[in-house]
DNA sequence: TCAACACTCAATCTTTTGCTTGACTAACGG
DNA sequence: CCGTTAGTCAAGCAAAAGATTGAGTGTTGA
């Protein structure tokens, strides 16, 4: 297995900064040279390459050398793998929020008090 | 407008660590205390606090005092932008394998020279 | 052949994080 | 009232992060 199942705590911290989020949003459109991710980055291409590493220990970029240049290609599964994430959460407070809306539609009496919406409040 | 629109920036940094996605989790499933957040997390009372506050300047936590527990819920829209700003990216990189597949499938002499393949391999 | 190019590596430095401790305040609850 | 609960605040501290510098390697193109 080449996909090692990296951890999501790699992936959501490595898009917290604002560098490697640019560098992501370039790799988005295609494949790039560490310099052309360079380019718009004010920094040197030292700085730039250790951001490469850790996007590249994310799994959320790989890349491979050829001649003097390495290239580098977005990988969408570690992507995909976050947006799931923000998307269970999302489901999981829609479905609360149903349940809400049900027992706020059902009549006052007649509630089984074992089912209260104690802790669905929200 | 209440909603100041915080930077993406914030919001990926928040969730970049994992006792904070725990206490995401724990509040997609509905409000809770601090105390109530805080007790999965092996850490201090007053470690926690500041994953709050890291949360609540990320926009994805409001919380609010009444009496003395404070009450926490999820912002789903700090959320939302999160995961909007990922499906955006996925979007982009869907879009260029098209027009990648779209060449690929073209007969091979007839290709404009100035639309050329160049920078879409990968 | 040789200068320019595209990195690469290691050391260093500063700032930011994540966390603790300890002292403090403000509710409850009996 | 007074002890417990629930949080708040400010230092302080070790480790991680973000960046730089400077020196070095292998490639390429003229």
């Amino acid at each position: 297995m080449l996909k090692q199942e990296i951890p999501l705590d790699r992936v959501f911290h490595a898009l917290g900064d604002p560098s490697r989020r640019i560098m992501v949003e370039r790799l988005s459109r295609g494949p790039a040279s560490v310099s052309e991710l360079a380019r718009p980055l004010d920094m040197t291409l030292a700085g730039v390459v250790q951001h490469l590493q850790v996007l590249e220990a994310s799994g959320l970029v790989r890349s491979e050398k050829v001649g003097r240049v390495r290239t580098c290609r977005i990988e969408p599964a570690a992507l995909t793998r976050a947006e799931e994430w923000i998307g269970d959460r999302r489901t999981t407070w829609e479905r609360r929020l149903d349940r809400l809306g049900d027992l706020l539609a059902e009549p006052q009496d007649n509630v089984d008090p074992s089912n209260r919406a104690t802790d669905l409040q929200g």
